[in-house]
RNA sequence: GGGCGAUUAGCUCAGUGGGAGAGCACUACCUUGACACGGUAGGGGUCACUGGUUCAAUCCCAGUAUCGCCCACCA
């Protein structure tokens, strides 16, 4: 491995005898400093005119009054990994940060702050709102972009964007006129989601639905007599009936079939409405007559205009009943429930109540009331054309969705989407580039035209939905609609990194702009271009140890900061990738922080190890290795190629488990242990210490996309390089791989861990040192001894315990000073009965013709192997236990 | 109502048509010269249930149960 930068003049090898490193890793005093100085260094600055392949990844760009939850922590720690690790692997890489505008959200809070004030936006007046919540934006926005600084995220802050920058009202304007110039946005009067709190539109996905307790309330409409046709109607909104224009019945319901076109009086009202027949209407349910309020709702508004029925908006822009003339105009729509259902009691309409009733309703997600279906003149998208696309690209391959499994409800949505309302009531966003003249002209407006002048000319007061320019993100942030450098280099991005919740919000949506948009950009029309991403890499949530979602109003959810502040940003990283299964949920626990701390722990003693033991990097790595050399060095090149394998499928889990286990039980575990042997050796140790240096490094190049600030840290302290966020990423050599080395070791361990069984099953404290003697080793005695710490067998040495060891190498152990000789029985006994269990299993097998015939041979080889091993264990056992004295 | 997914150790989760795994937690011993945020050894699971396919099922198929998620206009 090289680096790709030479270390800086004055930076050199640490010292011999070691750079001082305390014992313990203290994060805080090692994160501070660091992130600066890469800043300084401008690492994260990405070139548009470089020769590199392009790596491009955009973020999923935070609201503007956010803060750092764990969920951002969580999704920026893979966007980071990916990102660290295409940079150090030869990639112009470019990580694009900014923060979405959030239309109502921010609309929202200011207006909740003007109240404070005891003032509105109305008095403000438009323009005056809009500064006003620039100015907010200014103070309080942003709080997010320090913290993204805490995680470490190497994002190129010089391309920060927020989606009202100017560039990128450009974009929005250029590609509102231009779908509609192709006629993808039209103007037209539709049932939609009214909140009346916030007074605006919301669109489908901005809706929640919410099981609540209600009312049913049955009602007695037309004559009460019997003099004139009556029937009896359910409903949860009471209040509605007063914008009722007919009634409906299944067409085959006999109980209703003689009053299908009679007409009855609606009460309160005394209008006379039809009772109609509609294959909507469910006969089992209720009476089996329906209500019919087209202006608020919306199966009725579908009946209404099967039927052409009249539309009667009986509610106000707030949710007051209004011109009815009834006594109820003026009031609340909730109040107006409970005083028309009195008022029908007094009249003995009311034939039957059910309290409290379970039924879902339509919330607003933002200010939490009530949806209102409301009639209204609406701008909206045609999404059919532009969703088909959307499905088509990650059907033929353009794109990929990663994990598999979850392209299924991606197409859901790109096959059931319906038309997408964009305009909202609210000031605060994109302004809708429509102008209406006094002769009813409606003219749509590029950024580049004037704007018309004159008498009775006006723009459309309404603006867009957050996610309309949200949805330009992956090539407005470039420079879209401009041709400019950027969007040529980093234009389609990589891959998308996002949670599953929001494919529908914001995914689907950037697909369908990305190919509509990009279309005729790319060159030659080469259509693979126009996607937005290549990948889009599903997560899934942050969830608590036992799987609950993390919220505020359960009360679980954590402050990512402070757990960074206790264990360390590294920790909660490597926490998160170790916890990231492709789609599927992330739980996270403070004990498992804690044990990702350690892990940094463990990584900087180990550091702390090679530097005390003048480990190298320097010079070339002998072509020829031996031993432990060669085994840690083959082991290491298989770690290389299997994380690079992970990387591919964003198997991040795997990745931090993978290096976690080869760090600690590999390269802490075994290979120091064999290393202090060689390094105490003076013929050996100048070849340890460069393996021990060239561990060490690739060991933290590999982790340092999970982990940046220990491993630059560390890696800075063993190399003297300049830094390891511009180091090169490990390259796989199979001219490294060693099979014969490592088969050494795998006997080695057999053989030590065979020997420390028995001598814990004997009760032997670790302290005790037990003579020994080898015969067959065939190498490695010195080590061996070593890790168990044996002693020479001296005067007076009586074998009291033999133990057979792999490939015909022995033991003969003198236990003179501690034997327990009932434990050593009842050990064997154990083992015994497994040996003979697996002897049994395995032979049933091998004598079964059916299993000799159509297994595979290499099943059929391991089974003859295992059993005999079990053989052989067994004759081993029973020796054991004869030549044990008799207690 | 529809769709999708899950069910494996105390907890959270990997995994495979042929010997049940990890982390954390737990038990015992040990402050040994990188590390007690450590070392060594260990306990613990009918792989939800019932059938089927197969020489062989935790794995494939069907059904059942429970849980979760998404979508949905049942008044």
């Amino acid at each position: 491995m090289t680096d790709t930068a030479p270390p800086p003049a004055g930076v050199h090898s640490p010292p011999a005898g070691g750079t001082e490193l305390p014992s313990q890793y203290v994060p805080a005093s090692v994160e501070a400093p660091l992130y600066e100085r890469w800043l300084q260094r401008g690492y994260f600055t990405a070139n548009a005119d470089s020769d590199k392949p392009p790596f491009t990844i955009v973020i999923p760009p935070p609201n503007v009054t956010g803060s750092l939850h764990i969920g951002h922590a969580f999704e920026h720690t893979l966007m980071d990994a990916l990102t660290r690790r295409a940079r150090m692997a030869g990639f112009e890489t470019l990580w694009l940060p900014g923060m979405d505008h959030a239309s109502i959200a921010v609309h929202a809070l200011v207006e909740r702050e003007l109240a404070r004030e005891g003032t509105n936006r109305r008095e403000l007046g438009r323009d005056g709102f809009v500064e006003r919540v620039w100015r907010w934006k200014e103070q309080h926005g942003g709080a997010i972009l320090a913290q993204m600084r805490r995680l470490g995220d190497s994002v190129d802050w010089s391309r920060e964007r927020f989606t009202m920058d100017e560039g990128l009202c450009r974009a929005v304007q250029t590609m509102f006129k231009r779908l509609y110039d192709d006629g993808l946005i039209y103007r037209a009067e539709r049932l939609v989601n009214w909140s009346p709190v916030l007074r605006s539109v919301l669109s489908d996905a901005e809706v929640d639905h919410r099981e609540v307790e209600g009312e049913l309330v049955s009602m007695t409409y037309g004559s009460l007599d019997g003099s004139e046709p009556s029937i009896v109607v359910a409903t949860t909104r009471v209040e509605t009936m007063l914008g009722d224009v007919a009634v409906a019945v299944h067409p085959a319901d006999e109980r209703y079939r003689q009053l299908i076109g009679t007409l009855v009086e609606l009460p309160l009202t005394g209008r006379l409405i039809p009772v109609i027949a509609d294959e909507h209407v469910d006969p089992e349910f209720g009476t089996g007559a329906v209500k019919v309020t087209p202006a608020h709702d919306p199966n009725d508004f579908e009946i209404g205009r099967r039927h052409g029925l009249a539309m009667i908006s009986i509610m106000d822009e707030e949710g007051r009943i209004c011109d009815t003339g009834t006594e109820f105009d003026g009031l609340d729509r909730f109040a107006a429930r409970t005083a028309v259902r009195e008022r029908l009691r007094e009249q003995g309409r009311i034939a039957a109540e059910r309290r409290p009733y379970l039924h879902t309703v339509g919330h607003s997600e933002r200010s939490g009331e009530p949806i209102e279906p409301r009639l209204s003149l609406q701008w909206f998208v045609k999404v059919e054309p532009l969703a088909k696309a959307a499905g088509d690209a990650v059907r033929d391959g353009r794109v990929r969705i990663s994990p598999p499994e979850m392209a299924p409800r991606y197409f859901g949505w790109t096959d059931n989407l319906h038309d997408w309302c964009i305009s909202r009531q609210l000031w605060w966003g994109h302004r809708i580039p429509v102008w209406y003249g006094p002769e009813g002209e409606v003219r749509c407006l590029g950024p580049d035209d004037q704007p018309p002048t004159g008498p009775g000319w006006r723009q459309d007061p309404d603006v867009l939905d957050t996610w309309f320019s949200s949805g330009l993100w992956p090539f407005s942030t470039l420079g879209w609609p401009e041709r400019t450098a950027d969007l040529a280099k980093f234009y389609p991005t990589s891959v998308l990194v996002t949670g599953y919740d929001i494919l529908f919000f914001w995914v689907v949506r950037m697909m369908m702009f990305g190919l509509y948009a990009m279309a005729d950009e790319g060159q030659e029309g080469d259509s693979d271009q126009a996607v937005p991403f290549k990948t889009i890499a599903l997560h899934g949530m942050v969830r608590d140890q036992y799987g609950k979602k993390m919220s505020k109003s359960r009360g679980n959810s954590v402050d990512p900061l402070a757990w960074m502040e206790t264990y360390g940003t590294d920790a909660l990283r490597f926490t998160f990738a170790r916890g990231a299964n492709p789609g599927a949920d992330v739980p996270i626990s403070e004990d498992n922080i804690g044990g990702a701390r350690n892990f940094c722990n463990k990584l900087w003693n180990a550091t702390r190890f090679a530097l005390l033991n003048g480990a190298s990097t320097e010079g070339e790595l002998p072509a020829r290795l031996t031993g432990a050399d060669a085994w840690i060095i083959s082991r290491l090149n298989r770690v290389i190629a299997e994380v690079d394998g992970y990387y591919a499928d964003f198997e991040f889990a795997k990745i931090a488990d993978l290096l976690y286990h080869f760090a600690w039980d590999e390269v802490c575990d075994w290979y120091l242990e064999l290393a202090k042997v060689s390094l105490a050796e003076q013929s050996t140790a100048p070849v340890t210490r460069r393996v021990l240096g060239e561990v060490l490094d690739g060991l933290l190049r590999l982790l340092h996309p999970l982990v940046p600030f220990v491993t630059e840290s560390l890696w800075t302290a063993l190399t003297g390089g300049e830094s390891i966020v511009i180091a090169a990423w490990p390259q796989f050599q199979e001219s490294r791989l060693d099979k014969a080395a490592e088969d050494d070791i795998v006997q080695l361990q057999n053989r030590v861990v065979l020997i420390r069984q028995f001598l814990s099953a004997q009760g032997v404290k670790p302290t005790q040192r037990i003579p020994a003697r080898f015969t067959g080793l065939g190498g490695y005695e010195l080590q061996i001894r070593r890790l168990l710490r044996l002693t020479d067998p001296g005067e007076g040495f009586t074998t009291t315990a033999g133990l057979d060891l792999n490939d015909g190498a022995a033991v003969e152990l003198d236990l003179s000073t501690a034997v327990d000789v009932a434990a050593e029985r009842a050990r064997l006994e154990r083992d015994r009965a497994a040996a003979g269990k697996e002897l049994e299993q395995t032979g049933r097998k091998l004598a079964n013709d059916a299993f000799l015939a159509k297994a595979k041979p290499e099943v059929i080889d391991s089974v003859r192997a295992r059993n005999e091993a079990a053989a052989a264990d067994l004759r081993r056992i029973d020796e054991a236990l004869t030549r044990l004295p008799q207690s």
